[in-house]
DNA sequence: ACAGCTATTTAGAACCATTATAAACTGTAA
DNA sequence: TTACAGTTTATAATGGTTCTAAATAGCTGT
């Protein structure tokens, strides 16, 4: 399997549940965002076995936390994960919640003026809202 | 009153806990970010009536779709509110989850090179993380 | 292979911010 | 004043997320 190693590797035993949502979430063309809810979802249509909802979520805490999978910043009812974990930026269909990557090459470069003594930058992240 | 005719100009009555509420949120000498818990507190030591819960909530989701309003996107079990509702930016302290504003100036003008048909762009708005 | 240990999974309960309900109350225009 | 729609309110319901504690599974050393 292509993610025991992945897995050992950040100290994170590769269990059966923890490798099939590896490949929900990484065998894959493209990168997508989600909800735990669309995860539940999506891991119902490809295995058989059934993996709790326990499990989903401490699994993609479990992977977020090591870097795998990002949180995406935005106001919702629930979180919105991304497995694009390369540093973008989101355009927000407001009219179907739905989101979409802009590449950071497709915003200009973002020059932050001011400053925070004691702090660093960690990320920035822009969100762009689209109506009709 | 001074907010009686802005409330009926947009066609909200100017009710008691809507004009106390107004004056906890809006006369004041900074804006500033709130969750629906802040605004609970900052309510009950400023008067001395009771404001119920729900109309707490009621009010702010007036507030918001007319505009006096706006929240803030970002992660967190509760959402955050500004009453700085021109164009603006904001840094995430993590350690604290504390903002703050970032002018439009303090950023570069940004400029989305990429277009999605049949929409347009009604907000660009960025979260600057900060750790120490 | 086995034992012993710790990590993980699991069903279900708990949590808690938010929203819905429906009855009482209030602002407003006639 | 009256009538009516808008608003407030206590309380219940909702729903995503987290917690609990018992069962199970992976791992290390023998
Ligand atoms: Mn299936
Ligand atoms: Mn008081
Ligand atoms: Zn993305
Ligand atoms: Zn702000």
């Amino acid at each position: 399997m292509k993610y025991i190693e992945k897995l050992r590797n950040s100290g994170l035993r590769p269990t059966k549940q923890r490798l099939q949502i590896c490949e929900v979430l990484f065998n894959t063309e493209r990168t997508f965002h989600f909800t735990i809810n669309d995860l539940e979802r999506k891991i119902k249509d490809k295995i058989d076995n059934k993996i709790s909802l326990a499990t989903i979520y401490n699994t993609v805490h479990a992977f977020e936390k090591k870097g795998y999978l990002k949180q995406i910043p935005i106001n919702s009812n629930q979180i919105y994960f991304d497995t694009n974990i390369t540093d973008h930026h989101h355009f927000y269909n407001l009219k179907d919640g739905k989101l979409i990557d802009l590449e950071n090459s497709d915003v200009g470069p973002i020059n932050i003026k001011r400053k925070i003594d004691g702090k660093k930058i960690k990320s920035i992240e822009v969100l762009v809202k689209l109506e009709d």
